[in-house]
RNA sequence: GCGCCCGUAGCUCAAUCGGAUAGAGCAUCAGCCUUCUAAGCUGAGGGUUAAUGGUUCGAUUCCAUUCGGGCGUACCA
């Protein structure tokens, strides 16, 4: 398929020789601006000193397109150039897709490049919240993206095994643990509330019954209960992420980065190249005004333990040694401010942080309806992952975490994503899709002869039936924009387009009409080609395709 | 206080590198089921893009200030 972008803008160059710039083009809003548009006239006429309309004519009179591919040229506006792309284009883009099927829309841009995504990454002392969510299907979403864009994409889940938290989810297990025979014992003051840590103790007792009371004083006495804790816990986590389908290549322990000295060698070089100090006890690393940090930050406190910080640093230069062509975070907004201290200590041990990029998205507001859902991550009364999936599918809960761009606020509503209905956003996708298995079904029971690829496409000439075309065709761009950004709302929207042309087509254009053979036969396969769209779209964006509804 | 992000229709949100008359869904109102799934289609109303100023052929988009909201601002992660 013939790149017409590139057509159109070596044809204005070999025109007009001294425009020697990048010629840009828009898919323009209004259909009677055409299919394509560059305000190369308008950028121009700044240089050459000609008025941008009397450019744009003569632009267009030294152009000699091939009307086979371009109906109509225009000049508009200000100084627009329009292009009006000819139905048998569109019409040629319907083989494309029949023939590349579940392929259509891949490219080769990133082809021999590795990426690595590192998301979720939450620590084994809870189960996964609610409000994780938005992370855990956005990065769903953007592998996916990448992949379909030439990527080898290593999915990846940093593991925090180390630290301070461990330790308060031993203390809290075995407190738990202790209150089964004495519920006088004292529980942690800032330990884990959850009523999972109670299930963990319980387990613990039905295995050992009272066989490790006052077992905490030495270390292998708290090792098991940690142990216990984070196995239970990391099952949960890894069951949540099996019913969204997400599975991780690798589980990075934080403690081989303490095991393998790494953290030992950050430090020293830090410390050798003068940009650790010492103070009251503690280890400090200098943070550069330049880089908009106020003040220097503790890498090791004086307890000898490295704040989390350092571990990070570590674990994202071991990252950039793998030799990743681009190295993807998810965050949440809280964490804003803390990636960029990690990325300047990466820089200032001596590393290219150019591979890294950071995705932040903000946080979530969960409601019911008008009502709206406290969640408090301290107390029992938090709304976990695992129930929003059971509350209202695992498709749904993909498809509105991934609906909105990832730098604004989500109010997700509960009760929305929970009703089976019209006023259900992700229903509307879909149900396209079912609608089409529908008609195979008919045609396959009452008329087999007409589902055949050996098709005369011209014959699909309706208003509807072009438009539906277009809409198709440009798949391939929409989903190269949509990764080049790591914004896969841009597919749904997108998605939202061609759904809602093929159900006017549909409305208005009868598939199978034994009358017309060769009209159902095409118009059968531009449904085919409809549903191939679909299916890859919602491949990207992880949700299923249901046959029926 | 300082830093990052956000503010678009009654509500939830789109809007291509700065492009032409700012678009969808829900809600409201009016139509469409003897014909492939009405979880659908067609139409109507609804806007000073928070405010003010600036940059230019052109600003929701870039800059400045103000107002409003979120998140940070730990020897927690």
């Amino acid at each position: 398929m013939i790149d017409i972008k590139k057509y159109i803008s070596n044809e204005i160059k070999n025109s007009i020789p001294e425009i020697n710039q990048e010629i840009t083009f828009d898919n323009p809003k209004d259909q009677k601006h055409g299919d394509l548009t560059t305000n190369i006239a308008l950028v121009y006429s700044k240089l050459s000193g000609k008025k941008p309309r009397d450019l744009a004519l003569e632009i267009s009179e030294k152009l000699n397109l091939d009307k086979n591919l371009i109906s109509k040229t225009e000049i508009a506006g200000p100084g627009f150039i329009n292009f009006f792309i000819s139905d048998d284009y569109y019409r040629n883009i319907l083989n494309d897709i029949l023939a590349n099927k579940n392929n259509f829309g891949k490219s080769t841009l990133n082809e021999n490049n590795t990426a690595n995504l590192e998301w979720v990454s939450a620590n084994p002392t809870k189960p996964l919240h609610a409000g994780h969510g938005r992370q855990i299907c956005l990065g769903k979403a953007i592998a996916n993206l990448l992949e379909w864009t030439g990527y080898k994409v290593t999915r990846e889940y940093y593991y925090n095994d180390a630290g301070n938290q461990m330790n308060k989810l031993a203390e809290s297990v075995y407190a738990r643990y202790m209150q089964i025979f004495n519920p006088e014992f004292p529980f942690p003051e800032d330990g884990y509330q959850g009523e999972y840590i109670k299930n963990i103790a319980q387990l613990i007792n039905g295995m050992r019954k009272d066989a490790l009371k006052n077992t905490f004083k030495n270390e292998e006495g708290k090792e098991f209960f940690k142990t216990a804790g984070e196995k239970y816990n990391f099952k949960i986590i890894r069951n949540t992420l099996n019913k969204l389908g997400i599975n991780h290549d690798i589980f990075f322990n934080e403690s081989d980065l303490y095991k393998n000295g790494d953290i030992e060698k950050l430090i020293e070089k830090f410390k050798s190249n003068g940009l650790a100090y010492e103070k009251e006890g503690a280890l400090w690393l200098k943070m550069d005004e330049a880089d908009g940090f106020d003040k220097d930050k503790v890498i090791v406190k004086s307890t000898g333990e490295p704040t989390y910080r350092l571990p990070d640093m570590a674990y994202h230069i071991d990252k950039i040694n793998r030799g990743y062509d681009l190295i993807l975070d998810i965050f949440g907004s809280d964490h804003g401010d803390t990636y960029k201290e990690v990325l300047y200590g990466v820089k200032s041990a001596g590393y290219d942080i150019s591979k890294i990029k950071v995705i932040i998205h903000q946080m979530v507001t969960f409601k019911m309806g008008n009502e709206s859902v406290k969640m408090s991550g301290r107390s029992d009364t938090s709304y976990y992952l695992d129930e929003l999936i059971d509350d209202i599918g695992a498709d749904a809960t993909q498809f509105f975490f991934v609906m909105r761009g990832a730098n604004t606020h989500l109010d997700f509503d509960i009760k929305l994503a929970k009703e089976q209905s019209d006023k259900n956003p992700v229903y509307y996708l879909q149900y396209a899709y079912a609608r089409i298995c529908g008609i195979f079904r008919n045609a396959e029971t009452n008329f087999p002869d007409l589902i055949t690829d050996n098709i005369d496409t011209k014959v699909l000439k309706t208003d509807e039936e072009i438009n539906l075309l277009k809409t198709l065709s440009r798949f391939p761009e929409e989903v190269e924009d949509s990764a080049s950004t790591f914004e896969p709302h841009k597919i749904i929207t997108y998605l939202n387009k061609v759904a809602s042309d093929f159900h006017t087509f549909y409305h208005n254009n009868r598939v199978l009409d034994v009358e017309q053979p060769e009209l159902s036969k095409a118009r059968l396969q531009l449904a085919q080609a409809t549903k191939t769209i679909l299916k890859n779209g919602f491949d990207i964006i992880g949700i299923s395709s249901p046959e029926r509804m």
